[in-house]
DNA sequence: TGTATGTGCAACTATTCGGTTTTGCAAATT
DNA sequence: AATTTGCAAAACCGAATAGTTGCACATACA
């Protein structure tokens, strides 16, 4: 099986339910109530995100508070890094045509 | 049938192939030479990541080249940036945390 | 014109995935 | 003690996925 944080960003409810406990930590039945669809789907979606490493639980009485693990996040920057690189040099180059372009239109 | 970047980029696979053809644009056996996997798996890839318009192609003779998109990396570095303004946060806040140690210390 | 090469596409298979339903357990409430 | 609540885990199902094999088609070259 296989369990990284791109498999884990690719279904959209993961993504959202990321979004939803980035801020604030919460239940599972509290993230339920925000889709539709049902605690027990949820609780899935949490196991492979906890699987994975990038939420964390903390248990509270019977409830159990889901968080996000912001760090995790940063591997996905971690592996635009390159493309980055990539995409500044690209608008460095546009940067020079267009500076090209006004030189000569002097 | 889903077709996001966030599901182009879960395969391993295809992130490879991103990788691969990000500096300069490959023929499908080129980019196959590359992987453990037969010349039709490296096309059906392809087409899933010509779909998600991240890559395109460039037919020269009987060989087609494959390039990337590189702008469309960017729509994941958009949807990083709602975290990133947290892992700031943080981290500043554990900036606070030390200059508050370090005045104490003094 | 005949053959080799580069490619996409369709059919098939095994595996995985997301969701639902069911079950069971522990903590809270009565 | 009995009931309710919050949760995970297992069993199951239909759909999607990744890969293979086989084929068709166009270009290049002899």
């Amino acid at each position: 099986m296989r369990r990284d944080i791109f498999q884990a960003i690719a279904d959209p409810t993961r993504r959202a339910i990321i979004t939803l406990i980035a801020l604030q930590a919460m239940t599972p039945n509290a993230i339920a109530d925000n889709f539709n669809t049902t605690r027990q789907s949820v609780s899935k979606h949490l196991r492979i995100l906890t699987e994975c490493e990038i939420v964390k639980q903390e248990q509270q009485g019977r409830e159990i508070y889901y968080s996000l693990e912001i760090d995790k996040m940063k591997e996905i920057d971690k592996w635009l890094n390159q493309f980055r690189k990539i995409w500044e040099t690209r608008f460095n180059q546009l940067d020079d045509i267009l500076s090209t372009i006004k030189e000569q239109e002097k």
